[in-house]
RNA sequence: GCCCCGGUGGUGUAGCCCGGUCAAACAUGCGGGCCUUUCGAGCCCGCGCCCCGGGUUCAAAUCCCGGCCGGGGCACCA
């Protein structure tokens, strides 16, 4: 093809695809995108482009596309095969199928929230993938700040295992003291650690100014002395401290002699009691399990960038290939308190009802709600591994999850603050049946009877579609003209019973019990717990964990079932 | 203050490494329509984004520099 021919091509599909007029920059980048061998004469070809696009764009759109038909027919075959891809975790760097390890690390000093799933299903996630391992370690080293309690060594667990996680090994760091020791004492005899006694804030004095501290270099032999001194009670808490040997002019004055392990006096740990005073800091304990459980690639947040600069120091000491990391931002849903010191305060205050109440972000506080575990798994694919924090709104997560619990709610009316509806002019019983769920008539229908005097019940939140003399359609019965109105009582007149009619009126159509049971539905919104109290038909029949609809007020999962009484949490609409 | 990271529609993500097919994709949201005994689901149409300023280049969301904004670290926490 000439030259001039393949530039009006491209000229006449530009002008094509943007309403008759070509765009001579787009041109230039199409010819040379898709033919590379052209882009050294780029100079040369730019003008004629332009003389044929000012051309292309004085020719009517008729004419354009006969012109195209004449020299591109394919044009106008193709078109169709779309581009799919996507979905699904890039490919991890350095992974090898069937040898990759991952780990979640968490500390179980409080409940597992969405804020952790990032790393926990990023971790999982690519084990399965690759036909790795997962393992679960409790990073419970720290028996005084961040206190690890029981229950949560549990939770956790429970929640990993509703998440659908398949744990490959589990594992607890106030297991592996002993471990950590020997580490340490390698670290002392090769000099590459020290014992430092120093007051904190003159070490950090001393650190800011790239100087070393008296103990630094102090031979191995000291290091190893006083090391015990730290093992058998000879320094209490505060009074010692192992330390790395890094740079003292790193350019961060945080990565400098970074502290290793530390002594706390009566730690009465939950797992180990009083057995051993000296724990590992977090980078110690953390580097040394990576590598010694055969860790391939770690997940974590941002804040542990800095601690990958750190903990290599003691990989290059020992000669360790240090894994892959992957950091990812730091993952919230808004509106919704994550932070675990923050939740157990609201506990304490009685603010909140407990690790589980529903406006948290926890998984059991998600679950509670209805929230699918394939939901937040999706949520969380989708969010992947970008360094960016990401603030996803409720509506994304519901509206995943609504696309899973769609088809299994079966459908139910209930009546949130009833006013009782009086009919008049329909004399007879009149049973409505309604469908569990309007694509599954095979579940069966639910029966609503209409008795003649007897009031129905609709909810004020519809009481503005209800004005005097307008007519409504009660679903599934039949129509009614509005003929007084107020908060306690409505008064209705019977019209008709087609639907075809209030369809072609367009009337508006409520929802409606004739007697029901009690019902309340826990609305959590924001920092509020909104309690809906109401009427559900009286032969709904549903039992705890049951994701039901309740038509026109939204998604909710049983919490509880007291004798007749029901009482449900508000997932989303 | 010092040291790391980031910045694409209202929200989340893709594209950036390796400049052109990006006149920027997908989901969600919002607006409208169709369908439907739900304000639900489904289908269709529409709205809406490359943080700012320079530079390199025929060509920048993409590379470089500067700024602004946001997050994180600077614990004997994890």
């Amino acid at each position: 093809m000439e030259l001039r021919e393949t530039i009006l091509k491209y000229a006449l599909i530009n002008a094509i695809q943007h309403d008759g007029k070509a765009n001579p920059k787009a041109v230039i980048g199409k010819i040379l995108g898709e033919n590379p061998e052209l882009r050294p004469k780029a100079r040369e070809i730019i003008p004629l482009v332009n003389e044929v696009v000012q051309e292309v764009n004085s020719m009517s759109k008729e004419e354009q596309e006969m012109k195209l038909r004449e020299i591109y027919p394919e044009f106008f075959e193709e078109h169709k095969e779309k581009k799919e891809e996507k979905k699904g975790l890039p490919p991890l760097p350095k992974a090898e199928k069937g040898k990759v390890v991952t780990r979640f690390a968490p500390n179980p000093d409080g409940a597992f929230h969405l804020g952790n799933a990032r790393a926990a299903i990023l971790s999982h996630e690519y084990a399965r993938l690759y036909d790795g391992k997962f393992i679960l370690r409790f990073d419970d080293t720290d028996p005084k700040v961040k206190r690890p309690e029981p229950i949560f060594y549990e939770w956790i667990i429970e929640d990993l295992k509703w998440l659908g996680f398949q744990i490959d090994e589990i594992h607890h760091a106030s297991d592996r003291l002993e471990i950590y020791y020997s580490y340490a004492e390698k670290l002392l005899e090769m000099g590459k650690a020290y014992v430092c006694t120093c007051e904190s804030e003159y070490f950090k004095k001393l650190r800011d100014e790239g100087k070393a501290c008296p103990h630094r270099d102090l031979p191995p032999e000291v290091q190893l002395r006083e090391w015990k001194k730290m093992l058998n009670g000879e320094y209490k808490e505060g009074e010692a401290v192992v330390r790395i040997k890094t740079d003292l002019n790193h350019p961060n004055p945080a990565v400098r002699d970074w502290p290793a392990l530390r002594i706390i006096d009566n730690p009465n740990h939950p797992r180990t009691g009083n057995r051993y005073r000296v724990w590992p800091l977090y980078n110690f304990a953390s580097a040394i399990d990576d590598h010694e459980l055969g860790v391939t690639h770690i997940f974590r947040g941002q804040e542990h960038a800095e601690n990958e600069t750190r903990q290599r120091y003691i990989y290059e000491y020992f000669g360790w290939e240090y894994p892959e990391a992957v950091h990812h931002g730091r993952l919230s849903i808004e509106g919704v308190i994550l932070s675990k010191s923050k939740t157990r305060k609201g506990i304490e205050e009685g603010k909140y009802l407990g690790w589980d109440d529903p406006r948290l972000g926890t998984i059991r506080a998600l679950r509670r709600r209805g929230i699918q575990p394939e939901a937040i798994r999706e949520l969380i694919l989708e969010v992947g591994l970008k360094k960016s924090d990401t603030t996803i709104s409720w509506d994304n997560l519901a509206a995943i999850n609504r696309r899973i619990i769609e088809p299994i709610a079966n459908r139910y009316f209930f009546v949130a603050d009833p006013i009782p509806m009086e009919i008049k002019g329909y004399d007879e019983e009149f049973t409505a049946e309604i469908p569990l769920h309007p694509d599954y008539p095979e579940r069966g229908v639910r029966k609503l009877k209409f008795t003649p005097g007897k009031p129905i019940y609709v909810s004020k939140d519809d009481l503005e579609l209800l004005k005097d003399n307008e007519y409504i359609r009660l679903k599934d019965l039949f129509n009614v003209k509005i003929v007084e109105v107020s908060e306690e009582k409505i008064i209705a007149e019977f019209d008709s019973v087609e639907y075809e009619k209030a369809r072609e009126h367009r009337w508006r159509m409520i929802h409606w019990v004739p007697e029901g049971k009690p019902c309340e539905v826990l609305v959590p919104e924001g920092e509020e717990l909104i309690v809906r109290t109401g009427l559900l038909e009286k032969n709904a029949n549903l039992k705890v964990d049951d994701i039901v609809q309740f038509e026109r007020f939204g998604f909710v999962r049983v919490d509880k079932v007291e004798g007749d009484k029901v009482i449900a949490i508000f997932a989303h609409k």
